[in-house]
DNA sequence: CCGCGTATGTACGCTGAGGCACAGACGGGC
DNA sequence: GCCCGTCTGTGCCTCAGCGTACATACGCGG
């Protein structure tokens, strides 16, 4: 039971109102005859900022609940533009082509906030996905969460400033990552949201003014969650909805 | 066997080039095995245009295989920001989220261009579906496609210029339309790609004076797939090519 | 064949964001 | 404690697309 982590231990996080930091959301509403198989043919990894988690076309070799790290997934289409889709914590699952029957992947993953996560190998986890009718089930809902997110992303991006969807950002960074202020430069924040660094530092600028947030040489501190969910557009709120709706 | 149609009899879309219509090209590339059952409890309905399947929220009932009509799907947020995300024809299945286990739908799904599709009660498509293994094993990768697709388009809309855009849905309604000219007004485009109705006049006008299309009143007629090729971007091919990749 | 509704064309000012350039400011490493 | 690289702030011009308003043009129904 090589670093199974304090999760089947400790299912601290279900009643928590956060999503406690060491346990994965997805895999903790499953009853305990699917979720124990699944964790012993899992380890624990520590995943750092920066990490490429894998790249178009590239072939799965693992999939990952993340515990408390989280990583962000692009779509490239040319040279620079990069624009973040969708972000993984412990709400959710990387690899869910895999579930649907697709080994590879057509997303670049990038590690965003360090921390750890569980790894299971992509043979191991087929194998398991097929004897457990339970984790089929949550995962196929966690997927049609994902297209529901995904196609609300697509129409925010479409419709609200910037201001609205930066703040929408850093709180659903901040939603997942561990306490203590987030690693985030103004140029990396311009790539996830698709716009230059400029219009990022003109953005954090009225945020940080508004002391909604303080920040410094990569290091964004928030100050105000209630100040950004007026900022942000109702898209923070609605992808919220969405999981919850289908896995609350 | 109820309006069975001439799927099972004449599947001459697998060699054509362009997909033949009264054909699904999901179905098609099922064994017959496979195909017959489904087909057994289906029965060809009339789309007809602005039909609305669904709105959010709304219980599916049925799914759907466009045999030569064609469905899009939006994602209401406000008000008038609609946009859409997918458009699905001939080479795809309205209601996925059903395959997923989830029975409703986030989406607004719209008719756009009239035509025959196959229609499947929720609960005799939920039986078949568990009979049936290469069933499920095509439209889980359906799915992945889908999703893959819906990423192409997040970032295609945030990068690339209005003419480009236009360029690439009227190629992409093209395809899955019957021959004889699109049914498409200035207004209508502008919902679709989330323009203002001007922006679209003015794009539209640039690609009439290089005699790409031609239109009048609510009708476009393509005259040079080759030159809105060249002015669509490049996602118009990756498009296709995830599609491809993973069901060709 | 007239009228009205819908579709399309055009105009004008506005603004968010792009492209680019450069200046200051902090902070880790030597 | 200094240097240099990185991060952040600012300025300037440009431009695509927005909001709005109004003008024309086609075509269907009476």
């Amino acid at each position: 039971m090589r670093g199974v982590f304090g999760l089947a231990i400790l299912p601290i996080g279900r009643l928590a109102m956060t999503w406690a930091a060491g346990t994965n959301r997805l895999l903790d509403g499953l009853p305990s005859e699917t979720r124990e198989p699944l964790l012993a043919v899992s380890e624990t990894v520590e995943l750092t900022l920066g990490d490429v988690i894998w790249e178009p076309l590239q072939r799965i070799e693992n999939v990952y609940f993340p515990l408390d790290s989280f990583v962000s997934q692009m779509f490239p289409v040319d040279a620079h533009e990069n624009l973040e889709l969708s972000l993984v914590g412990s709400e959710g699952m990387l690899g869910v082509s895999l579930v649907l029957g697709v080994n590879s992947t057509m997303m670049q993953a990038i590690v965003q906030g360090h921390g750890t996560a569980l790894r299971i190998d992509a043979a191991a986890f087929l194998k398991e996905l097929e004897m457990l009718p339970e984790l089929r089930r949550r995962l196929y809902r966690y997927i049609d969460v994902t297209m529901a997110q995904l196609a609300l992303t697509v129409t925010c991006n479409s419709f609200h400033a910037l201001d609205a969807r930066l703040a929408r950002w850093l709180l659903m960074t901040h939603d997942r990552a561990q306490p203590g202020g987030l690693r985030l430069t103004h140029k990396f924040l311009a790539q996830m949201l698709g716009v230059r660094r400029v219009g990022v530092t003109n953005a954090a600028g009225r945020l940080q003014s508004r002391k909604f947030v303080r920040y410094s040489r990569g290091k964004i501190t928030v100050l105000d969650r209630v100040g950004l969910e007026q900022m942000s557009c109702s898209c923070y709120q609605s992808d919220k909805g969405i999981y919850n709706r289908v896995l609350g």
